[in-house]
DNA sequence: CTAGGGTTAG
């Protein structure tokens, strides 16, 4: 009976069972199960009938070839095993001392020195992670003189596989002939290390080219961001008469898409679909919706994607982010939900949308959501909800997903410690972003930019100083950052200083660089120092940018020269929100508040949209000139806006009514304040009761000033004159006692003049200037002199 | 033994 069945089987299988094996999706498996077990007992069989010597040199190659043969089929049961699920392992694992077995009796037999022979020993014993047995096994090839190209070939690859790029070049060195293949390994793994010059040297050096080499340099150089070297090795490859195949073409799509070269990428679509390319092959096809999405062509980049036939992860993916770049993130999550299968790439796109437009609260419940799905966080997801985290200043699920990538050993990842260092920092743990620092096995750029701007969040200027200074190397995000920091900090001097030790360090500044630089300018008054600047983003050709003519703006109004202020303005080929409101500002703080409220006027008049920042110069304008109609106005309108007044709203309306000598309405509206802690409005309040003599509000502001005001000095100092004025000199005297006792000290002040390039402060409270005792002298012989 | 290069996110 069972024999019956058994000779029946190959004659006609089942109609169900070829297509069974026609829908697998491991033919490899079957291939090589199927045919193992015939050859191997007829080895078998030789083996148990005495020594297989080889006397003829037909008997030695036809044994040399069935030990080749063997082996083989070996290797594809290894390589079947590593793929298959576990439950069909176990009859492909003990190949394993079978073919441990066959490599002694080919030693015995001399076939072992067989090139063939050779190589499927070394192949096979990778196959079988058998590293040391595969490194013997290639060792006798090079002392048997057996070692073709292949095997080397094969071995720099098994190196480069193990990370051990050292290794592979000192091999791919000592190659005899070296071939295209090693050369496209190296290049390859150099490459995705970013030893873009070492590649570059083996680019060159290569006598021949393929393809696959050719690609491999320009998916290399896209890697590397350096997208018009990749256009150039394409250029080259087409002048070398070798042809591009759907991979290069991906590649170039991406290349064209890096170096904003949109037509060239079109032509070579329009070679894909010639070369037929486009149809066959799901990735070209999926890089094309990239493509057309980020032309900015959203319909097009749509149409790819119904139009393909099959679709997979990663056009779904692609059209995820289709919609949330044109802003439709609910039509984004749309599509995740949607999407036959998702993956850490796909909620990872969407995590990092939300992140990027501000949204983070959003992006970290997508993460937990993503972990609901059973997808695991890469490092992308990990950097991108860290950054949320940061913004939401969320220690506590910041350390959580900190605890995560620890466990999943993706914390020593540069892009991993340098949010993890951002979100310490953000969460005014800067001990702990150092000790992130500190433990990094490799530090890039990024990392000591990161724990420099940290240092400079929490205003631990000298620690970032000191770090800026130990830094191997710096970039301009690196100077930014430090010229940013003390601008933030609003240690201006320094900031300006450090901008001159940019320029002597021959570094080029950008227009970050700049805003910081003239924000400097704007505080110190520095007309001289911010036309230099300005004269600076003339020769750089970046004075027409939105965010340079904003800054260069504000600098003049800033420094009084409102004739350049408005032309500056003016002659700006675009102007935005923040750009309307430093006019605004501008003309308001020089005293200018009609000119200011027609201004703002003018930029209803656009379709341009006020934000709260302008509705604050706007009342700050209405306060300082008096208006208190149209602070009423403009602050009803602005509630009407859906605007709702931040406390230094409220600081500017009271300051209005009261300096009108509205005490009454200040008053109300600062007990409607949502926040009741701005002991400036009271402060402010207090200051006019002075002025219009109304104690009986005095007291009242007084005492909420003294409730709230505790370390407020400008509030103690105003309460004191207050009484003072008033002849309370008792009360005025027991506040003065209070600032003591509580350590406050009024803020000193301080000036500074500029002596050829040079700054020099002087500080009311101490003699901080170095040379202070000479001036000192100067100075008495000065007065002295005066008084003759 | 026929290798070596690839698609989405940051």
């Amino acid at each position: 009976m069972r024999a019956a069945v058994r000779t029946k089987r190959p004659r006609r299988p089942p109609p169900a069972a070829t297509a069974q094996l026609a829908s697998s999706s491991r033919p490899k498996l079957e291939k090589a199960q199927v045919p193992l077990t015939l050859p191997l007992k007829s080895f078998k069989f030789r083996l148990a009938n005495g020594p297989p010597l080889a006397p003829t040199p037909k008997a030695f190659k036809s044994y040399a070839e069935t030990c080749a043969t063997l082996l083989r089929l070996c290797r594809a049961a290894a390589t079947a095993t590593s793929h298959a699920a576990p439950a069909s392992s176990s009859p492909s694992s003990d190949r394993l001392p079978l073919a441990l077995s066959l490599h002694a009796h080919a030693v015995r037999s001399g076939v072992a020195a067989d090139r063939s022979v050779a190589s499927h020993l070394l192949t096979t014993y990778a196959a079988f992670a058998r590293a040391a047995e595969r490194d013997r096994a290639f060792g006798d090839c090079v002392a048997a003189d057996a070692a073709s190209p292949f095997a080397y070939d094969f071995m720099v690859s098994e190196h480069v596989k193990a990370g051990d790029i050292a290794s592979a070049r000192r091999l791919f060195d000592g190659m005899p002939d070296r071939t295209v293949v090693s050369y496209t390994t190296m290049v390859d793994a150099l490459m995705k290390r970013g030893r873009v010059a070492e590649a570059v040297e083996l680019y060159e050096q290569c006598p021949s080219g393929s393809v696959a080499f050719f690609t491999a340099t320009i998916s290399g150089f896209v890697r590397n961001e350096l997208h018009h070297n990749a256009l150039g090795v394409f250029r080259k490859m087409l002048s070398c008469r070798v042809r591009p195949n759907g991979i290069t073409i991906v590649c170039m799509i991406k290349a064209c898409v890096g170096a904003g070269e949109f037509g060239l990428a079109l032509s070579i679509v329009g070679l894909a679909i010639k070369s037929n390319f486009f149809e066959s092959s799901i990735e070209v096809q999926n890089s094309l919706i990239t493509l057309y999405l980020r032309m900015g062509d959203a319909a097009a980049a749509r149409k790819v994607f119904d139009e393909m036939d099959v679709k997979d992860v990663v056009s779904w993916t692609a059209l995820l982010d289709v919609y949330s770049e044109s802003g439709d993130l609910d039509g984004a999550r749309r599509v995740l939900d949607a999407m036959p299968e998702r993956n850490e790439v796909s909620w990872g796109t969407l995590i990092a949308r939300h992140e990027q437009r501000g949204n983070a609260a959003e992006a970290v419940k997508l993460y937990s959501q993503m972990l609901a799905d059973g997808c695991r966080p890469n490092i992308s997801c990990f950097s991108s909800v860290l950054s949320a985290c940061a913004s939401l200043e969320d220690l506590r699920g910041g350390a959580r997903i900190h605890a995560r990538s620890l466990k999943m050993g993706s914390s020593t990842n540069v892009f991993v410690s340098c949010s993890l260092i951002d979100m310490y920092c953000k969460c005014n743990k800067c001990g702990d972003a150092q000790t992130i620092f500190d433990t990094l096995p490799q530090k890039n750029i990024v990392c000591w930019n990161s724990l420099v701007s940290g240092y400079s969040y929490n205003g631990k200027m000298v620690e970032a100083m000191y770090l800026f200074k130990k830094m191997p190397a710096r970039n301009l995000a690196s100077w930014n950052t430090i010229i940013s920091g003390y601008a933030q900090n609003r240690q201006f001097v320094d900031a300006l200083k450090s901008f001159n030790a940019m320029l002597a360090s021959g570094q080029v500044p950008g227009e970050i660089t700049f805003s910081s630089v003239l924000l400097a300018c704007a505080n110190l008054c520095s007309l001289v120092t911010g036309k230099m600047a300005h004269a600076k983003t003339i020769k750089l050709g970046i004075e027409e940018s939105i965010f340079i003519g904003t800054a260069l703006s504000d600098m003049y109004a800033k420094s009084g020269d409102l004739q350049s202020s408005k032309r500056m303005f003016y002659q700006m080929p675009e102007r935005n929100d923040v750009t309307w409101t430093a006019m605004i500002q501008g003309l308001a703080e020089n005293g200018f508040a009609e000119e200011s409220i027609l201004l703002f006027e003018d930029m209803m008049a656009t379709g341009m949209t006020p934000n709260e920042h302008t509705f604050l110069a706007l009342l700050f304008a209405c306060s300082h000139g008096g208006l208190v109609e149209q602070a009423i106005h403009y602050f009803d309108k602005m509630q009407a806006l859906g605007i709702s007044p931040k406390e230094k709203h409220y600081t500017c309306m009271v300051d209005v009514l009261a300096r009108a000598g509205r005490l009454a309405e200040a008053e109300a509206l600062l007990m409607k304040t949502p926040s009741k802690s701005e002991a400036n409005s009271w402060a402010a309040l207090l200051s006019a009761c002075n002025t219009y003599r109304n104690e009986e509000i005095a007291e009242r502001a007084a005492k909420r000033l003294h409730e709230l005001a505790k370390d407020n000095t400008a509030g103690y100092v105003l309460l004191s004159n207050m009484y003072a004025s008033c002849g309370r000199w008792k009360d005025a005297a027991r506040i003065r006692v209070l600032m003591k006792g509580t350590t406050l000290k009024k803020d000193g002040g301080c000036s500074w003049v500029q002596v050829r390039g040079q700054y020099h402060a002087f500080f009311s409270w101490e003699a901080k200037h170095p040379l202070s005792m000479e001036i000192d002298e100067i100075l008495d012989l000065l007065m002295w002199e005066s008084s003759l």
